[in-house]
DNA sequence: TATTGTTATACTCTATAACTATA
DNA sequence: TATAGTTATAGAGTATAACAATA
């Protein structure tokens, strides 16, 4: 009666895995309207934190090859929601800027991809949610250098 | 003093797409000492299933092209862990069968993949664990199909 | 006429190596 | 001599279209 169900298929990891590229595609979808990519946006986002971040810092951010990130820049550096500034310390180094049409951009954007997650994570109530958020906090911190403690 | 943190980097979706697509890394490298790669273990446990797939069934719940599935099951089959049996009642698809090598590959594989993902979830102590996998089934149920209910 | 599996081809994405300018 | 950013090129991965066999 009860069908048989691989463990594997219901385990945290394959879960996980999946929930991370399904909510990838919805990201992607939500942000076509605004003309942007999911990694467009976390552009967008980096670029407008607090201390400034060179293109070698932002490749390791996102997890990809810096000569992909000269592409990604450059795009939105036509669209003039980014700017390369050159670092004054180090000449080598282009700091990224948020342009004040990037702020109200990922401003936009940011509102679309939380009502996706709101979407996505509507099956559970609202003290689930929060109890997830906080425990991927708690296994992502050590994994992502820049959430660290201190 | 408190490092301005884009309220982006801590939501609940980001953390799930950096999740996914670490622990996808992850799970990649756990299984190159018994050559195979995540997506071919997804193809041995889908083959194991209770009721045969065929191939598009299993393109669908892998969420590939059926042009890509051909090639993983040709790779798999050459390895004979997996094998194509006509279907007698619609003889243009294939049942897919996990051979007796399969099973055992399979399980080497999953354990593999259960340790890596132990080692994943070792910030969480264990009432945290059942819970994350808990949340994780509520919100994907609906989106796995096959997981459903009934 | 539609569907399953297959092949061939074109396209996208990514990584590798080599270059420049600065340090 | 090493590093940040860039370019060009080659490779991997993917989707598209067309086909054979079966329904």
């Amino acid at each position: 009666m009860t069908e048989r169900l691989d463990p594997v298929l219901t385990s945290a990891g394959y879960l996980l895995l999946k929930a991370g590229t399904q909510f990838h595609t919805i990201i992607d979808e939500a942000l076509t309207e605004l003309d942007l990519t999911g990694r467009q946006f976390l552009v967008l986002t980096f670029a407008g934190s607090a201390d400034p971040l060179s293109q070698l810092d932002l490749s390791r951010r996102l997890g990809l090859d810096p000569t992909i990130v000269v592409g990604l820049i450059d795009g939105l550096e036509a669209r003039k929601v980014v700017r390369r500034v050159r670092d004054p310390a180090d000449r080598r180094r282009y700091l990224l800027e948020l342009t004040a049409a990037g702020g109200r951009l990922h401003a936009k954007a940011a509102a679309a991809v939380a009502d996706a997650e709101r979407e996505f994570l509507a099956p559970l109530p609202a003290a689930d949610r929060k109890q997830l958020r906080r425990l991927l906090i708690d296994v992502m911190t050590r994994r992502l250098p820049w959430m660290g403690p201190s």
